[in-house]
DNA sequence: ATTGTCAGAATATGATCAAATTTTTTAATG
DNA sequence: CATTAAAAAATTTGATCATATTCTGACAAT
């Protein structure tokens, strides 16, 4: 006989004290939500380029099994967020100049068609979230909070995305703020909010003018801005 | 001090015997083994858009225990070449026309950015393995062969990949790849090699007479041919 | 249609073994 | 003796597997 709900509550009431444990798969599985933590991690964490990133500090810190734990990591390997060493271990790429020129090129790319795409499609609920968005961003800046700017910033750009619908150049975007977050928080930490700039008013601007290539060309600016930013910083260290 | 190469050295040569054991690594970790096996079946094997993935399939059909597989799995998801279907179960993708659209624009710019590179950094070596790969790759469509031709316009385009010496924007191209792979693969089964063209010869002109721009032009081009033909088969079908 | 049951597949853990690095010990030389 | 290079042990971490548990879709019975 079979009784899954049944065993599986037995289970839960030998552990009872741990309902909301941790291994117990709440509602997403434990290596995507280990994938999640880790992402989380890399582009606003404390996993700066360089820091090693083993699967044991992992399993310890996030209180995960091997194989999720190991999942995670391959798969943020392939988006290029992390680096294989030759030997096993692996680490928090750390960028070259070359390195950040062909992800500047990659995302002005990118980004200028997925913005020209949403462009095409904002509503103006899309403009209103983008706008409370880039206010937040604002005050994030004048308040000194490179965290929150980070984020802010992050998620303007991830919103026009899913505006776009356009899934895989959302997917390409996204992992090239994976490959890059690292160097970026490093900057912003070291210089402060105080020089940061972009052109998301403009951009928004553009999208109510419903001019879908200026609006592209601002945030192929705004990329390009953001870049240069990290060249620079980069330069003088 | 500390010497691990010497370390290293001494360990290999006395466990020399378990040079092919079963369970002992030869030279690659299972994982990076079952990772290839699998995307070469993607690629150009008989893993065409629809198909279904198990893990237990690949244990079975590759000999290799469930965590690698799993990895290997989750690798080529992030990269785009699989699809989890919100349940556990995962797919090779089928594309949609807005999809290939997509992926068109993502390719032609990138492959243009790579090509100009490869074409400042190109010698007569390189050009001479260009040559011959394209040589192979003609005598492939006139014997009517598509998994060597596959083979051998995807060599072309390594090569070139290659030479740019850009890692990030060569890992972007090859996830690209694998995303439009089957669905190449499905249409050059369907309609034979005849009506195969190419822009190989006019990017090597170009590269000879160095060119960077037209060479990078000739690619694009060639990169927005294939794209359009599989568009024309997706639309007949 | 709804519910219950089941087989099969996916998820996850911990144990085990192999590899890499650190630390300690040993030996040799000036 | 002190210094330093090599070797050996100890430690940490990665790779793999066997196994237990959970989930899903299908199918049968009402």
């Amino acid at each position: 006989m079979y009784f899954p709900k049944k065993s599986y509550k037995v289970r839960v009431v030998k552990e009872d004290f741990a309902v909301k444990e941790n291994n117990v798969p709440a509602g997403l599985p434990a290596h995507e939500t280990v994938y999640r933590a880790l992402r989380e991690l890399i582009l606003f964490g404390e996993l700066t380029p360089g820091s090693a990133v083993t699967i044991q500090g992992l399993v310890d810190t996030l209180g995960a099994g091997m194989t999720p734990v190991r999942e995670a990591i391959r798969r943020l390997t392939a988006e290029g967020a992390l680096v294989f060493q030759g030997n096993r271990r692996v680490c928090v790429p750390v960028l070259t100049q070359a390195n950040l020129d062909e992800l500047a090129y990659a995302r002005a790319a990118i980004e200028r068609q997925l913005v020209y795409l949403a462009a095409k499609n904002i509503t103006a609920a899309d403009i209103a979230i983008l706008r409370s968005i880039d206010t937040a961003l604002d005050q994030s800046i004048a308040r000194g909070d490179v965290g929150a700017y980070l984020r802010r910033n992050y998620e303007f750009h991830k919103t026009l995305y899913d505006v776009a619908k356009a899934p895989i150049l959302a997917h390409l975007a996204d992992g090239l703020w994976l490959r890059f977050g690292p160097s970026l928080r490093v900057i912003c930490g070291r210089l402060g909010t105080q020089s940061l700039v972009d052109q998301h008013k403009q951009a928004i601007q553009a999208m109510i003018a419903n001019n879908p290539t200026a609006a592209a060309d601002a945030m192929a600016a705004d990329v390009g801005q953001g870049m240069d930013q990290v060249t620079q910083a980069l330069k003088q260290k």
